[in-house]
Formats: structure tokens, C-alpha cells, sequence
DNA sequence: ACCGCTTGACTACAACTGTAGTATCCTGTG
DNA sequence: CACAGGATACTACAGTTGTAGTCAAGCGGT
């Protein structure tokens, strides 16, 4: 398997990969005045979760024109999936029937995410 | 509303809470006998987060014939509704995509889930 | 070569977590 | 009533997180 065990991260960390991996690489300075300001953070805080996250492996470095340059690992996509399943894991004790629950009783879905749930139990019925 | 908005919750905070929630009231005993023990914990790890839980007002404590007996405020179920809303918050930036997104890629799920997703699915398409 | 500005490294510090030891306080028992 | 034992409280301590300041190094201009 390719590393999927990689440190925990952080509410805030994850707030940032989350931007990186949604918007591409970034250097400190942009990410700090695209994510950061907006946020209430000060630059060097943005730096100082970059540097956590990239010490933690997430984040790919290069310089490009004396400038680091961040880029996540993992894709947007990828990294969605490692963050609830590592939830589902921690805190619901491997269950995912909670999740369901929710969505349940939490029927805030977009269209798209209504017909992704129709695909699915249709699938899972279908194969079944 | 009644106040949902309680403090954070650790990882082992929450596990202990799960139990709790799931199992019914325990003196600190058999907290430490049936939770921490199994799971390589100190009794007094457990005490510690008993108090800590206790202190965030995630617990109800009344002593009985001279023991403290800690009841969680909230219900498995409530609880689990709650955690997965944060988490939804915090952790995906409110987008619920995600979960569904794993529920479609990670298909073990029971036969009652897929009853209620089924259900879900009917019922947001009849109600359309 | 010097200077200011941009970047990045190092340092800081309190709150929260995981993990538990030690000290104290009841309560029943003799 | 004094003591043993269990129950509870107080204390500890290192690692993580949120939050940022300060210092130093490099580069672009004069």
C-alpha cells in the first residue's frame, strides 16, 4: 500500500491541505494572503502550518525562482477519502452507520449527491 | 435548541463517551474494568478522563452509596448525530460530498444501511 | 557594496491530550 | 474508634496545536 498512514492532522492543518489540494500549489506568500488573510491568520502562522504539514509528509516542496512552492500529495479527492475514513475509524469506531444517519436526517444534498446516493444503493441492489 | 455546542471532544475522550453513551451508567470502576483495561488503560487514565468529560459537561455524575456514577448527557445516538455534524463542519468545510463519496466507494455497508439509504433516496426523490 | 524588502528558519508559549503516579478521604469492620 | 481498602482528587509531564514574533539570509536596485 502506498503511505495512507500518514500522521494525524490537525483541524487547522486539515483546513489548509484542504485549500492546497483545491486550488493547487501555492507558495507561503500566496497562501498566506489566499488563505490566511481571509481566515484571520498571520503569515508566519500560515508558515508555521505548512512547515508542520510538510514535516508530517503531505506536502511536496520545490523551489521555483528562489520561491518554495507547496503542493499537496494527495489529491482533493484522495484526501477527502483519508479524512472520513480515518474519521469513521477514530471517532465511530469503524461503524459507518452514523454517516448514514445523517445524511438521513441531514437532507441538505445537492442534486449531484442525490443521484451519487441513487447510483449507489441502486448498485448495491442491482449487484446484489 | 439545547445547547449542542459543547467543547471538543479528544479522540480517547470521545471513545470513553462512546461507551458510556452505548452502555449505560458506570461507576469509575467499572469504567476502568470494562473500557480502560481491555483497551491497556490505567485505572486512573480513566479517571482522568472521566473528570475531563465530566468538566466539559458531556456527563451527568450523582454518587450512589458512595461511588460516583458518571451517565452521559446525551444518547448514542444523539451523540454519534452530533460528532458526525462536527465533523462535517470542521473537517470537510460543511460539504456532506464527502461522505457520500466514501459511502459510494467503500461499500461495506449492512443490509439496514442500505435499507436506510434506500429509504433516504425514495423519499427525497418522491417528495421532488 | 549597501539597503530594504521578501522569504524562510528558529523560537515561544499557553491550552489541550494521552498517560499515569501519589496523596487523601470515606466507609465499613473489628 | 482506628485501620484497611477502595474511591476520588491533586499533581505531573511530554507531545500536539493554535497562534505568532523575531531573526537571518538572499535578491534586486542604486
Amino acid at each position: 500500500m502506498a503511505g495512507t498512514t500518514r500522521k494525524n492532522l490537525s483541524d487547522l492543518e486539515l483546513e489548509l491541505l484542504r485549500f492546497l489540494a483545491a486550488s493547487g500549489p501555492k507558495s507561503a506568500r500566496e497562501a498566506a494572503e489566499e488563505f490566511g488573510e481571509p481566515n484571520g491568520y498571520a503569515r508566519t502562522t500560515v508558515m508555521t502550518l505548512l512547515e508542520r504539514l510538510r514535516q508530517k509528509g503531505y506536502l511536496n516542496r520545490t523551489k521555483v525562482g528562489g520561491v518554495y512552492r507547496h503542493a499537496s500529495k494527495l489529491s482533493s479527492g484522495e484526501l477527502m477519502r483519508n479524512v472520513v475514513g480515518r474519521f469513521v475509524q477514530r471517532a465511530l469506531g469503524g461503524s459507518v452507520s452514523p454517516l448514514v444517519a445523517f445524511l438521513a436526517e441531514n437532507p441538505k444534498l445537492t442534486d449531484a449527491e442525490i443521484a451519487e446516493l441513487r447510483r449507489l444503493v441502486d448498485e448495491i441492489g442491482g449487484s446484489k
